[in-house]
DNA sequence: ACAAAGTAACTATGGATATAGTTAGTTGGC
DNA sequence: GCCAACTAACTATATCCATAGTTACTTTGT
């Protein structure tokens, strides 16, 4: 269900296209949420149905056209009760600390290789985070300069501070993941020398 | 697909019925992999048919009998192939930080009252992994034990070192999350004064 | 003797998610 | 003038996962 209410903050800068969305949530919101485009376009269209969201066709070049989505009344009214709910608490369901578990039935080269990924993987991601926290400080990012042109200085002081603590938190996560990370290496060449 | 071999995992430390797998995942193995047994019954019905285990029928009181579960050959075969193979990389999905970077959205006193859940939450969690780390490293854990019966020393010694890696993983991950969510009660502190 | 708690093995249903397409129009480069 | 890349909006299928039951037998406490 938190995929709607992703939808509806993401709408909640500016209106959006199924495709802007698409495209917003495989670039910067895909770092709190990931979704595909199979998920979007019915849960737009669901999200329409039952009055969060009001439509506008928009003219798109001669002959097409493009609908775009804008959050409505019930939708924002939708989106506070949710933000007032206390928060389900996530079940434990990682695969890479399932394997750590077992590295013991994995080749020592295999482990490593393994880790190399891991350690490229979160490298990756924690560059773009720190990518993102940057254009969020100086509010040049496309989104959230949309949403504070709405508001007055003193809600776009706490709609920046805590889309900064989101990303604070995110980035914390990915340091703890390339330590455990290090560990790892520093653990097979204990066990099996280099 | 990673049930499965959370599964085979776990039947290579001891042969089980689908009640012992099932609260075996709703203690220990619930930090790595958390699964209901509506889930598990029909994955090993699965597992069998396509012949990673097979089971024995073992009587149970004076009528009833229960089905046993042991990893075959080629179940070890697939498992290592799983844990030989590259790990996908995970999907970011967690509504804590799509709330959070939203948290101006949502009364002030809510937002502590939340903060406050999460913390309750990973406390507890994190007294769990470290109990179930003291059991490692004992090695009175019953799963790890009965497993550490079959192995020779050397393998005994890696198997509990690996396990051990993965709770330290999951122990830094508690230990972030509830210094990210310190950090959220000071800037609320901050922001709204207390 | 009986009830409560525990053990065992499921099923049913609906919603969430992943993977992989499909159809059609638009823009920019050569 | 045409092709590639991009924009737009989907659909189809299968599996994963959560919630909430059901049935039936066993052990333990009183």
């Amino acid at each position: 269900m938190s995929l709607r209410y992703a939808l509806i903050a993401l709408l909640t800068g500016r209106p959006m296209t199924g495709y802007d969305v698409s495209k917003s949530f495989s670039s910067s919101v895909a770092h709190v949420w990931h979704a595909p485009d199979s998920q979007i376009y019915p849960e737009l269209n669901r999200m329409e149905r039952d009055g969060l969201l009001t439509s506008v066709e928009v003219p798109w070049g001669k002959k097409g056209t493009k609908k775009e989505y804008h959050v409505t009344d019930a939708g924002l009214a939708d989106f506070r009760v949710w933000m007032e709910s206390p928060l389900v608490p996530q079940r434990q369901r990682d695969p890479a600390y399932l394997k750590a578990a077992y590295f013991d039935f994995a080749a020592p080269g295999s482990v490593r290789e393994q880790l190399r990924q891991q350690q490229a993987y979160w490298e990756e991601q924690l560059r773009m985070l720190e990518g993102t926290r940057a254009t969020l400080v100086d509010r040049s990012h496309p989104t959230l300069a949309a949403r504070l042109s709405k508001l007055n200085e003193r809600e776009a002081e706490l709609a920046v501070r805590y889309k900064v603590y989101a990303y604070d938190g995110l980035i914390a996560r990915a340091r703890t993941e390339l330590a455990w990370i290090a560990d790892g290496f520093a653990l097979v060449e204990e066990l099996h020398g280099s």
